[in-house]
RNA sequence: GGGUGCGUAGCUCAGUGGUAGAGUAUUGCCUUGACAUGGCAAGGGUCACAGGUUCAAGUCCUGUCGCACCCA
């Protein structure tokens, strides 16, 4: 046989995947038991980056191992439309041939999308692919399938009737470069150096007043003054009038609690039709709303001549002179502030006035935190619920139209008089005008298309086929666990609950586990402008899929950001490369899988012992696993295969082994059946190496190791004894090698034990096991005894109540190893000094629980018999 | 300004009121028959600070300082 000394993941992965996916290994079995993940559906345009790598990864393990528990389990693939970013694509695509999109025309554009798609749209599918997700792709889904767009028109139509949906003129955070509305979570805020100019609006030749803005150039849309009223400054102005400058028109000083007094000199100008505050001072004292700019936010007809078509900065800045000019500038300072910037187009984003459609978030709001209240879904990490509470009780009228292109049209049809008819289709919007009008007449479809995430906050029943009542609809909604990042809680998990709760009249999932984010090994977020994005697809390459997937399962840690460097998926590389090689070592030695062997009746200690490991380390996995512990779970399996399973259970095997001793057939048969168990509890994170391995002692294609069921050994530890004997001996062997290396002594060089312990069942063990002691420790005699004897120039070592002499000659100086006794002595003093001390405070004994008390009692007979030993022990070599 | 989280070994972080832990890095030794992507061992701590509750606090409470993020 031949054994290659690494796992060639690259060699492998896609073979092991090909498998899985055409073996239908990711269909759903049927069960009584479901399990259902919705994919959060990446943008059509993305490619794989970190924080994809982290969540699928999430969602893969908890797919895969609760299909290996035998449920029926749903992963939902798909990808959404992303009406802007994939616009913006398709575009940029059309300009390198010096084409526009006005140029094509919107029917033809959009064939030229759905060609992108079908050419581009697939990659990030193939890319999770790669990472091992085993997502059931033969349902894949996208949000502008025939389909969904079914679902999409329906819940439109339904939200209208019902009053949820609504047109209206509202002010919106307008995009000048995409030409969209975009709604208040697609705005940025951010702080930048900022001016505050300090403007004098004449009242009358001898007075005016002062008010500061850091946008001059609305100044052109002012319809009023506000003062509070309850500042006596300007009491006597209310009612009066100012000229507004460079316009020469009048406008009102009006009383509004919006002026704060304590800002600037607590005057402050009104534009309605371009500031969010000002929209709601101009509604509640009815002014004017003066709409000074065009889609591009350039000055329009409704400024003095001289001002229109000039871009907004550069009106600011002629604006600015004029008022100078004038000496009606008096001041400027330099001020921190907040301007909203478009996460697409990067521009600053205009408050503008239009037409749009806007769905009611506060009604759809009522149930969601419903059910977060009532517990029927539950936030993971539980912390988030307050910031799904905060956004969500303060939630806004949710802008749903925008101005592309690509997405879903808003099924609205204008008749001639502009009367509307909100239908699922053209034809059902040309019956009802029929009946309307009584007479054929033609109709125009509003021409806005919806917010993407209008058609994702349906995904987790539209997938299923609603409106239709699918069987997998029946079986799969409510999802069992949505899994995301916080920085979509927002955008589309409250929009999925407010969706789902209304159309289906439950929360579409029971759990939502939020997972943090990756940043760099500094701690910094990610992101192209700093140049410290680590490339999943080059980890892929470098390190194979299992190692990316540990490494990020081992770090995520609850409530924390994972702060990810290559050096961390280089050192689990170790790790997998350790499993690989365990595998060789079993195959070298003809460790096969043997059906028949029963774990509960095993002769050989060793045997027992690492049974009842397993089964202590399946029991934590489960545990975390459903507790969301992830990174216990990646622990639970490093520490218990290398540390426990390759250290020392191979280790001791290999003495077995050596001597081909009567027990070498059942410790082959558990060392397998053991690494069979490993496989499978490894799988969900590690999927590849392990299906691999398994291909290696099971060669049957019909028995994957995806498709087994993972099973609960549950208690074994009938011989508990053994296993306290086991660790003790791990421990004196491990004593004993600090002695080694203490004293320097090469393994070369055999060393004579001597033990000595009251325990006549344990030096019974100890002689049983004379080759492992031997093969580990390098011995050459080992003897036995009930107290400690004197030997000249002897180590002397107290490990659990057992004591060893170990003689070096010419090595040891009885003095000090006279010294290293009462020094160890003095600490074992020093211990129960403070374990007495609890066991005589009345109130400890009183007050603590009683098992609290036995355990410090049996502490303090332990650390009282140990120094006893070493008493004894001086006592002999002194 | 409001909110959330975090301060534990050089670094990254676990820690469930009951003797302070892991990985990694560092240092020393080892080509040993699964693995040098390995093995064996060593050093390294004012649990941010100050109070409080408790028989007992890294853990619970209050405050202070520092850092990060979200919202306005």
């Amino acid at each position: 046989m031949k054994i290659e000394k690494q796992f060639n993941f690259n060699k492998f992965e896609k073979d092991i995947y090909n498998k899985w996916e055409t073996s239908n290994s990711f269909k759903a079995k049927k069960s009584n038991e479901s399990f259902c993940i919705m994919m959060p559906p990446p943008n059509v345009t993305g490619s794989l980056h970190m924080g994809h790598a982290l969540t699928f990864t999430i969602q893969d393990i908890l797919i895969r191992y609760n299909r290996m528990r035998g449920k029926e389990v749903l992963w939902q693939a798909g990808t959404d439309h992303a009406g802007i970013a994939t616009q913006m694509v398709v575009e940029k695509k059309l300009l390198e041939n010096n084409i526009s999109r006005n140029d094509l025309g919107r029917d033809k554009f959009i064939e030229k999308v759905w060609e992108w798609k079908k050419e581009s749209g697939g990659k990030i599918s193939n890319q999770l692919r790669r990472l091992g997700s085993s997502a059931d792709w033969s349902r894949e889904r996208f949000t502008m399938d025939e389909g969904l767009s079914k679902a999409v028109r329906k819940a439109f139509v339904d939200l209208y009737n019902d009053g949820i949906i609504y047109k209206d003129k509202r002010l919106v955070n307008w995009d000048p470069k995409l030409l969209t509305a975009i709604s208040d979570l697609e705005v940025e805020q951010k702080e930048i150096e900022g001016t505050l100019w300090h403007i004098k609006y004449p009242i009358n030749e001898n007075k005016f007043l002062i008010i500061a803005t850091t946008r001059p150039e609305t100044l052109l849309g002012d319809s009023a003054v506000a003062v509070n009223p309850d500042d006596t400054r300007y009491k006597d102005l209310i009612g009066e009038s100012c000229i507004l400058p460079l316009v020469n028109k009048k406008i009102p000083i009006i009383a509004d609690k919006h002026a704060d007094p304590e800002k600037g000199s607590g005057a402050v100008k009104i534009t309605p039709a371009h500031d969010f505050n000002d929209f709601e001072v101009g509604k509640r004292n009815n002014l004017k709303f003066i709409n000074i700019f065009d889609q591009y936010a350039k000055i329009n007809h409704n400024a003095p001549e001289e001002f229109q078509n000039l871009d907004r900065y550069e009106a600011r800045k002629i604006i600015l002179k004029k008022l100078e000019n004038l000496g009606l500038l008096i001041k400027e300072e330099k001020q921190k502030m907040f301007v909203p910037y478009g996460d697409r187009s990067g521009v600053v984003i205009e408050p503008w006035l239009t037409d749009q459609w806007f769905c009611n978030a506060k009604k759809l709001s009522i149930e969601p935190i419903n059910s977060i209240k009532t517990g029927k879904s539950k936030f993971i990490p539980k912390q988030w619920e307050n910031t799904f509470y905060n956004w969500m009780e303060n939630i806004q009228p949710w802008c749903i139209s925008r101005q592309l292109w690509w997405g879903h049209q808003i099924p609205v049809w204008y008749g001639p008089d502009k009367k509307i008819f909100v239908e699922t289709s053209l034809d059902e919007a040309k019956r009802k005008s029929k009946i309307f009008y009584g007479k054929d007449t033609s109709l125009i479809q509003d021409s806005d298309v919806l917010d993407t995430w209008f058609s994702s906050a349906l995904w987790t029943f539209s997938t299923l086929d609603w409106p239709e009542k699918s069987y997998e609809l029946e079986k799969f909604y409510p999802g069992n666990v949505l899994v995301t990042g916080f920085d979509i809680i927002f955008f589309w998990v409250a929009r999925m609950m407010m969706m789902g709760s209304y159309f289906m009249k439950k929360t579409p999932f029971e759990d939502i586990y939020i997972h943090p984010l990756i940043r760099d090994e500094k701690g910094q977020k990610m992101s192209k402008s700093k140049g410290n994005i680590i490339d999943p697809l080059d980890l892929l390459e470098k390190y194979g899929a299992d190692t990316l997937r540990f490494t990020l399962t081992a770090l995520l840690n609850p409530g924390r950001d994972v702060k990810l460097s290559e050096s961390r998926v280089k050192g689990y590389k170790s790790f997998t490369n350790k499993i690989w090689n365990a595998s060789n070592f079993l195959l070298i030695n003809n460790c096969k899988y043997d059906s028949n062997l029963d774990i509960s009746n095993l002769n050989e200690p060793l045997n027992k012992w690492i049974i009842s490991k397993l089964s202590l380390t399946q029991k934590k996995i489960k545990y975390n696993m459903q507790k969301y512990l992830f990174h216990e779970v990646a622990n639970d399996l490093y520490h218990f295969i290398w540390h426990t399973y390759c250290d020392w259970y191979v280790e001791f095997s290999k003495s077995i082994f050596e001597k081909n001793l009567q027990n070498s057939n059942e410790t082959k048969s558990v060392a397998a059946w053991v690494f069979i168990e490993i496989l499978k509890l490894s799988h969900p994170i590690m999927p590849f190496i392990t299906e691999k391995l398994w291909e290696k002692f099971f060669d049957d294609d019909e028995n994957m190791l995806i498709n087994q069921i993972l099973t609960d050994i549950g208690n074994v530890d009938k011989d508990e004894i053994y296993n306290n004997y086991f660790d003790n001996l791990i421990s004196i062997i491990s004593k004993v090698r600090n002695l080694r290396s203490e004293f320097n002594i090469s393994y070369k060089e055999l060393i004579n034990i001597n033990f000595s312990n009251n325990d006549d069942k344990f030096i019974k063990f100890l002689k049983n096991n004379e080759n492992e002691i031997n093969r580990l420790l390098k011995t050459n005699i080992i003897t036995y005894d009930k107290k400690t004897s004197k030997i000249d120039g002897a180590a002397y070592l107290l490990i659990n109540q057992t004591s060893l002499s170990i003689p070096l000659n010419n090595l040891i100086d009885t003095n000090n190893e006279l010294k290293k006794l009462n020094l160890r002595k003095d600490i074992e003093l020093k211990n129960l000094k403070k374990i007495e001390l609890k066991l005589s405070n009345s109130s400890f004994l009183s007050k603590a629980p009683k098992e609290v008390i036995e355990q410090f009692e049996k502490q303090s007979n332990l650390i009282k018999s140990s120094i006893e030993k070493i008493d004894q022990i001086i006592d002999t070599i002194k």
